[in-house]
DNA sequence: AATGAATGAGTTTTCATTCAT
DNA sequence: CATGAATGAAAACTCATTCAT
């Protein structure tokens, strides 16, 4: 990977997060990567081949966080660090999950792409487990209704809506008698 | 308002929901519609202008169902009303809800608009209430989570993602202590 | 059709004529033709579009020409005239049948479109019938001679390369013993 | 000439004769070529010269071929062998001959390239010889006919439109009074 | 109220060509 | 000899919007 090539994705990842996928031209990446923008098209193919290669980026790095979290042994902390998921991932990197979930919605294409990726069979997997771990009485409803409310969290955090999240998460432990 | 205003409009949503704001083309609301070009800007002033109308339509139309619910005297019946209220609404016109959804992440500047719109506030107040008097422990923090958990469940449903919703309100119903 | 939309067939034909096809930009049509180089495109959907247009003006124009020739009722005159037609059609719209020939070898695809349109068939049936009628030893190949002969023509007239096209059509004369 | 010379000149041939050679990108001849895009402006130049190098390559093939035919040295072999000529060289390397037609009318500067090459005037000089060899009344006439039949054919067997050659060979040799 | 011809700025993409290594 | 990153000008096409009728 270049130097240059790098500044694209890194000016593209910017870009779409702030102005949306659709609102972005590949001129004006071009623009403010300083950079030609056949260049774009040359490494990339494509404006949607530039934005897959941000979103396989996007899952390998959500796979990553997942396993780090999947090698928690103890159930209590397990789901201690899943309510505490969704900030401490976007804390790391707030433009990348920006950029994620605005496409999520703009493009209905894309929907797909991410839906299909492996990481929310591989979320769900770990929850359940530890929904089971912990014998919950139905392990199944549980993982639904967090993964559900996860989502949520990710969604208010990525437009900066939660400012009591560490309260929200003391509040959920409690509901899940974890203190 | 005119035959063929209203059939703009009707039109309009329809391809806003299915392919999005920024994909569906004037042309081709005007061509659907069987109207000129030009009639949708002597109605709406703007393409922008026509989504604002359609807005406003949805905001109206959830204050409606708010207020139904809202005239619910007894708080446990408001509260499973409540964890219904997303189906029920959805159900009663799935294309208006897939724009709003839609639109909102695909297009920065009008986030805006439906975030400043009244019924946000209006749903939390009712939850609040009804948490309060059904003496709660934690009514805000109880309100703050179930407003994430409807907004995710509109979310779910809009993306024809949860096929076993009765399932999950009796679950939460449960959990609720309402039956 | 608006003077607009007669101005752009007018300006493309002489251009695709002059520069052919492929080197004649939808821009420099518009400009040359004093209007948006959208309106091409309201007009005429692409610029194959408006190409084929153009085509299909031709394969009209040459129907009417066949049917003419078809109209003589003496064999040997309907031959004479036969052996004059490549002549007697260009020197008609010089312009237009620079553009049919050069677009013909330019662009393979539409290599076809000219081949499928009627007026090949239509003029072999002419040419065949007259062989017949004049009781010529083997019609058949008679008629595929011609034919080739006169399409030999038409290209050379069109490059401007055969100055002594009379004294050509007396020489065939005396072979087809005409005269 | 270095082996990857030898390639680019072969697949340059190749795709120029599959697509015309506007439509034939230098990217795509390096591709398949597997060759670096920029070895192809280091050997020819530009895209024009490496065209150029193909159409003397072409020109010289073809001026070997018309060498052959004046070295037959019965007039009325000779003219049999013309009359077969067309066919002779496309069945040697169709690919050639595909190129030559296409880029003559695609691409109105080449056309002079190949008209002012000297073949077209060897092979006048071959027909009129024979033809006056066989004291035919009217050779230059003679020879201009011949010439556009032969040119006709040309055209024809490139674009695979005579399945009846032979037949046709037949028949102009009686009308020649050959056999 | 309604049409539809017309615009012009913008979009993504292609492509021959250059140049440092 | 050979590469491949990089360029910049041009290509076809789209689209919200205006305006005379």
């Amino acid at each position: 990977m270049t130097e240059k090539q790098r500044k694209i994705l890194d000016i593209a990842l910017e870009l779409f997060a702030q102005d949306g996928y659709n609102s972005t031209s590949t001129n004006k990446i071009a623009q403010e990567a300083g950079v030609s923008e056949g260049l774009i098209f040359k490494h990339f193919g494509s404006k949607e081949g530039l934005l897959d290669y941000l979103v396989e980026e996007g899952v390998a790095l959500m796979n990553e966080e997942l396993d780090n979290l999947m090698r928690i042994e103890n159930s209590v902390d397990r789901l201690k660090a899943t309510l505490r998921f969704p900030k401490a991932v976007i804390d790391k990197n707030p433009a990348y999950w920006k950029v994620q979930m605005s496409i999520k919605f703009a493009n209905h294409e894309i929907v797909e792409k991410y839906h299909n990726s492996s990481f929310m069979g591989k979320a769900m997997g770990i929850i359940s487990e530890t929904f089971e771990e912990l014998n919950f009485e139905n392990p199944q409803m549980e993982t639904q209704l967090l993964m559900q409310i996860i989502a949520s969290f990710f969604m208010s955090l990525i437009n900066d809506e939660m400012e009591n999240y560490a309260e929200m998460v003391s509040f959920l432990e409690k509901k899940y008698n974890l203190i």
